[in-house]
RNA sequence: GGCGCAUUCGUCUAGGGGUUUAGGACACCUCCCUCUCAAGGAGGAGAUCGCGGGUUCGAAUCCCGCAUGCGCCA
């Protein structure tokens, strides 16, 4: 089985291209067939440039590897298809001679107005097929005046068109609602119609796996494979992820990009999870699921019809149980790019890995994603911490108290040997000792240590700051005290 | 405007004639754990299965209409 990712470079890949891209991935892995991916810029006004490094680049940090395309190349090459226009031109050439197209020579401004009228007249647009039956003479006539011709597809005005959706059934549509569409434009580019016809038959691509916003023209390309006498492939036309609002997803709805997940912290595999159950599933309850759990159990079958909101919630949730997963050495390995670029520009890098070996435990349960993460840790880099006064007696302290209980904190501390267990033996005696509770002492010698009410556990925190930066900071606070 | 597709908790979904007082997950609420925040555990609330007709002893599940949404056609 041989299946294809077609994207057009016309922008950085949404989630909606990128999950069609993982559900085709995941269909020819589990079938042991191959992964194609195939450019299709034929569109050069919309053309944007570094769209295919990013499409490639969600692909390749997603873990999408494909057997044929760019640069891996492949025996039915080449994989862009700027560089297969004579393929293209001769095929509708073909078609022409063959009946099944003709040339049209209507301008723009034609047909914009023609347009203009059916839509004033509420006649669904489309072209009125006004040279669909030119004589040779009036033919020569145009060659003469100049004007290139586009090619357009000899569309048959009546019958219908069925074909089997592996996902929806089987869909008609009467012939009768179908233009006679462009085939070739008149700047020798062919349409999305042509070229994608063209291409999956000569790459022998098996099944077409993709979004649904293309059932609508599923009939122009049957009638086309008709017409050349291709075979055509299978088709399963995948429902829809659309924006909080529902729309089709847009660069309006913002955050959609899968780099853009990257680069906010979240792990591929996380998002690889998250995609694949946008409209399948596995069964009612299995939610998490390793890559190969996914390739084993992924089938078309259990693909479902109808689109889905794309849930930033969700995935965050998602993305927390798959750091949890991570052991150690591997969450450090995410995490320091993020605290190398992260925000807090005081800090002195670059940043040691030892150091955030031990930091890492105390946040890995703490964050969705590593961005998060660097947030929760800044206090454990910062030199100076920078907080108001008022936080130390948030829990209702008295000044006075404060000042007591931060003071005989710091004695005991000098004294006190800096593990977790060493520090919970001297300070929770102490807290008694001083007739508080321990959430009023822990919660104020939070705060003066990390400058938070929200920190990681006090004694663990504690000991990795180590003896002289805690003494420092109680010091400090004891100053904003008075 | 035409055509097509879809319609189960706020969201992702399971469920495809009786096993369903419609199951799970996220989010939300409560409680437990607890030095805070999380994580974890236990509960709760949340869906007359878009509406209306049929078929059937019985329908979320099948059929027909309607509505709504989305998509394509420019």
């Amino acid at each position: 089985m041989r299946v294809r990712f077609a994207p057009s470079p016309t922008g950085i890949p949404h989630v909606g291209n990128i999950r069609t891209a993982l559900f085709n991935w995941l269909f020819a892995r589990h079938h042991r067939g191959s992964f194609i991916v195939r450019i299709e810029d034929t569109d050069i006004v919309r053309r944007v440039k570094g769209a295919v490094e990013a499409i490639l680049d969600s692909l390749r940090w997603l873990g999408l590897d494909w057997d044929e395309g760019p640069e891996v190349g492949g025996d039915y090459g080449p994989y862009f298809q700027s560089q297969r226009l004579e393929i293209y031109q001769e095929v509708a050439q073909r078609l022409v001679q063959g009946g099944h197209a003709y040339l049209c020579y209507c301008s723009a401004e034609r047909l914009e107005e023609m347009r203009r009228e059916q839509v004033k007249r509420k006649q669904p647009p489309g072209y009125d097929r006004r040279c669909r039956n030119l004589s040779e003479k009036e033919r020569a006539d145009l060659e003469a005046q100049g004007i290139i011709p586009v090619v357009r597809f000899r569309t048959p005005l009546e019958g219908q068109v069925k074909f089997q959706d592996l996902i929806r059934g089987e869909v008609v549509f009467d012939s009768e609602t179908l233009d006679d569409f462009v085939l070739l434009k008149s700047d020798g580019y062919p349409t999305y119609h042509l070229a994608n016809v063209v291409d999956d038959h000569l790459m022998k691509v098996s099944h077409v796996l993709r979004a649904d916003e293309w059932l609508s023209s599923t009939p122009r390309h049957m009638l086309l494979y008709h017409a050349l006498g291709y075979g055509p492939p299978k088709f399963a036309h995948l429902p829809m992820i659309l924006g909080s609002d529902r729309a089709k997803l847009s660069k309006r709805h913002g955050a959609t990009s899968v780099i853009w997940y990257r680069d906010r912290g979240y792990l591929p595999q996380a998002m690889v999870n998250f995609l694949a159950l946008l409209g399948w599933s596995l069964d009612d309850k299995t939610e998490i699921m390793s890559r190969e759990e996914l390739i084993s159990n992924f089938s078309i079958e259990r693909i479902g019809k109808t689109a889905a909101i794309f849930s930033q919630e969700k995935l965050a949730w998602m993305n927390g149980v798959y750091i949890r997963q991570l052991d150690i050495e591997e969450l450090v390995e995410w995490l320091m790019p993020f605290l190398e670029r992260g925000p807090p520009q005081r800090v002195k890098r670059p940043i040691s890995r030892d150091y955030v070996r031990r930091i890492a435990p105390l946040l890995q349960e703490r964050m969705r994603t590593l961005e998060e993460g660097v947030e929760l840790a800044d206090f454990f880099f910062l030199e100076e911490l920078d907080y108001a006064p008022d936080l130390l007696l948030e829990r209702g302290l008295s000044r006075e108290r404060g000042v007591q209980a931060l003071s005989a904190a710091m004695e005991h501390l000098k004294a006190s040997s800096f593990d977790a267990s060493s520090l919970e033996g001297v300070l929770r005696p102490l807290a008694a000792e001083l007739g508080l509770k321990t959430g009023e002492f822990f919660g104020l010698l939070r705060v003066a240590t990390t400058g938070r009410t929200a920190a990681p556990p006090l004694f663990e925190t504690m000991a990795v700051l180590g003896r002289e930066r805690c003494l420092k900071r109680i010091e400090e606070a004891l100053e904003r005290l008075k």
